[in-house]
DNA sequence: CCCTTCACAGTCAGCTCTGACTGTGAGATG
DNA sequence: CATCTCACAGTCAGAGCTGACTGTGAAGGG
């Protein structure tokens, strides 16, 4: 790796950093290409030079969101206090990366690919592999007597739209009312699915 | 009303329907001014005369579009077949009301208003009585010995937080999976919850 | 019948954004 | 050391958008 390949892949690296930051501070209607270039303090040349097109640097920017956010959901469950109730815990981990300005960015973008083919088509590739390893992390996080039950698909599923449901509501709701009942609510409901007979 | 006064209201409404139009089909970043100009066949004077600013007119057409959807509720409620089990038919109703473009461009606008005070502002003001009246609805649909049963509240905000993350997963995962079942299978959690024991 | 008002027409200035284009200097190569 | 390559700088043209501004003709009041 010579010096040159550093230096391009470092001001790359910015660009795309600078772009996810704007989306999520932002929004994605002001993330243009010039907030992106002030941003990252780089001139037009150099991203254009790196991204041609406004649609290849969002592409790139879009993926790094997507993984951060998987990697979030991560280390969010690293560092939780153990809980002697798996169920609990996994939805408060959950909650809280899904409640986070980062993954508001992730469901805003979902919610602008519906009159955009293109914005669909990058946010599709992007999620493929994070949506899977998000199962995978909820089912690590319940564990394996929970992921046993022939109920268990179904509660991943529901979990998931429920939590997204309440990602899009913080937006206007978040300061009006609490959700964490609501949450600690749908644990009670989901050891209740659980246990019953197959 | 004088010939001057049926004019003026005229115009203006078809500056707000062609907002509405816009922000449906469209979406939210697309949806400029000029754009509703064009679509209404209408002069840039007319609907400046109407509108000074943009923030006026898209002010004026997400009033409408949140009316417009829950009438749409109704209209949806007043039309499904009879079914003798309330909690499958008004979880049907809900979900096709929930599932139209119509509604996706509400969800947009949500999204969208993370990034905007000004924005939220508008949303929070036109969804105050829509969101009192998708209660009201609810417990109609449900019926009153379902909405007599200590757990209603919660089900009833389960539901919509529920309905909120399909409708917003369905941008990118409509063709790929069906959601049916995982709705049949909520109806059935929810007869699971409201026949528990208080 | 005249005069005013007002809904609307049409043009325009100023701004922002995108992507093209040319120049430059440091680093790689022989 | 000479040359070349390439990452990047800086400027610019073209397009689209917002809101201001002036003109016009029909409706309504006196």
């Amino acid at each position: 790796m010579t010096k040159r390949d550093a230096q391009r892949e470092a001001t790359r690296q910015r660009l795309v950093d600078a772009a996810v930051e704007s989306l999520i501070e932002e929004g994605y209607a002001a993330s243009t290409t010039l907030a992106v270039q002030r941003r990252a303090g780089v001139s037009r040349g150099a991203l254009l030079h790196h991204f041609p097109t406004r649609e290849e640097l969002f592409g790139a920017a879009i993926g790094q969101l997507v993984e951060r956010n998987e990697q979030a959901v991560r280390r969010e469950l690293a560092q939780a206090p153990a809980d002697p109730d798996p169920v609990a815990r996994g939805l408060q981990v959950l909650r809280s990366a899904f409640a986070s300005p980062s993954f508001g960015a992730e469901l805003e973008l979902w919610a602008a690919a519906r009159t955009s083919k293109e914005l669909r088509a990058v946010l599709r590739r992007a999620e493929g592999a994070a949506r899977r390893d998000l199962y995978r992390v909820i089912g690590e996080v319940l564990g394996p007597e929970v992921t046993g039950s022939p109920a268990y698909p179904m509660v991943a599923d529901l979990t998931v739209q429920l939590l997204r449901g309440m990602a899009i509501s913080d937006v206007l709701y978040r300061e009006a009312a609490d959700q964490e009942p609501l949450l600690e609510q749908w644990a009670t409901v989901t050891r209740m699915i659980l246990a019953a007979r197959p």
